[in-house]
DNA sequence: CGTCTACTTGACCACTATCAACGCTGGTGG
DNA sequence: CCACCAGCGTTGATAGTGGTCAAGTAGACG
């Protein structure tokens, strides 16, 4: 076995040496949620898994043929759009659970690419096996459709920040809204490492690569953060709220 | 009968008073697109087609049941979220055909309020009634997941516009997005009525009312357009088209 | 005719982009 | 082993786009 399949293999699953939805620490996050055993095993036969896409891959590219969904299952993804004018715009990041390429469906091309920030391992649904399952099993159709619908609520949040909000106040929410994605998964909500680059954060947020490192600044200097290149410590979780603009966003929030 | 349902029949259908999807003009735009004949008649008798909402009435508040969908029959339609901060976002307008709601399936609540921009009917999709047709009709699935995944990359542009922008490319983009809307509906794309008001307008592009107001009188000067209240011209489409910065939106485009 | 709201125009200034320079780190090749 | 370079991040100085405030105009409606 080679060193990457070892690599490949121990970031799978800490227990098994064979993935499986059954067993993936993700099921109650990922696509599984809403299943039952055996439908849960038909999804399960569908999905490729291939080797880890390393730093700076594409998992598709905008353009292509929509032929599959991806749901992440070890690293962070970035997907964007490229303007007929060349801008790039970065729509999102992907952490383990979550899918990517649903938007392809529209027009059976995917109209964004997704690019690895770091070494990423994906679950591959391809689309004619997965059209098939959603005529099946009307709990993965509905959890699909879920999925689709929050994304579409996510983006038109993202339009309020870009639209309303001050660099300070984007800056604040960004970090707030990773934080809480990462507490889900089960790491700390306090203390965790940012996979993009400050550009990448810049041009997500709307703002240059210069106002993102002043206000990183800034808020280490207010005490608010603590960072050591990509190594990130939120301080004040509660200031930071405040900043947002927004009553509570992270604060108090035992009951999600 | 009375006055306000002589006016809604009269709206519903020029030709027959009982509206049916089959007979409807919109049938080639709306969810209908991919459907057999027998299975429109079973999305048909679900639709409720109750009174026209009088302009400013709202479809649904957000945070209200999410408990149906609608389609667009005639006017408009602008949907907003509010922040807990009291700001709100325009996210989308809506002409006939297109459908509203979705975004509600993710957490059982609409995520957003929809408020008619002017005397507006609709037909209603009542959820559970959908879900079971969901579940019966493949081809309704698949229309209503490209309907979704249509408004994501929708979305994911407006993020683009938003974040990279200048004020005059955002407003040149929304005029000539609105121009392709109106003309794939069989209206002409170069003169139509802006159903929303000026700081709907700007609320929606990021902008000030006073920006955009300044931009409008700037087109006017400079020929692009002409404006008599709420009516527009596009005089230049292709000048306008590299105001966007893109090259060709809806220039040469006699394919599409 | 008065009031209200939508829209327009002008003056001013703040936020953030842009330009420029510099430091740090990791990789490469002499 | 060190020099060099590229990429990323930070910091400073400057300027421009578009926001804010204020006032005025026009159109709708009672």
């Amino acid at each position: 076995m080679s060193t990457e399949n070892k690599i490949l293999d121990s970031i799978a699953s800490s227990k098994n040496n064979k993935p499986h939805c059954g067993t993936c620490s993700l099921s109650s996050l990922c696509l599984p949620i809403a299943l039952q055993a055996n439908d849960l095993d038909a999804l399960d036969q569908v999905i490729k898994r291939g080797r880890p896409i390393q730093k700076g891959e594409m998992l598709f590219k905008q353009g292509d043929d929509f032929n599959a969904v991806f749901a992440i299952r070890t690293g962070a993804v970035k997907s964007f759009t490229v303007a007929r004018s060349g801008e790039e715009q970065i729509t999102g990041f992907h952490l383990a659970s979550e899918l990517v390429g649903l938007s392809g469906y529209a027009e059976d091309v995917y109209p964004l690419s997704a690019k690895a920030l770091e070494t990423t391992t994906v679950c591959e649904l391809p689309l004619d096996k997965l059209e098939v399952l959603c005529d099946e099993i009307p709990g993965l159709r509905k959890q699909i459709m879920r999925n689709m619908s929050g994304e579409i609520r996510q983006d038109q949040q993202m339009m309020l920040q870009l639209s309303k909000k001050s660099a300070d106040e984007r800056l604040a929410y960004f970090l707030l809204e990773l934080s809480g994605r990462f507490e889900r998964r089960g790491f700390s909500a306090k203390a965790f490492r940012l996979a993009m680059s400050r550009v990448d954060i810049s041009n997500y947020l709307g703002l240059a690569v210069e106002t993102v490192s002043r206000i990183f600044t800034r808020f280490q200097k207010n005490g608010l953060i603590a960072t050591e290149g990509k190594e990130i410590t939120l301080l004040n979780l509660d200031e930071l709220n405040n900043l947002t603009g927004n009553p509570s966003l992270n604060a108090q929030c035992d009951s999600q």
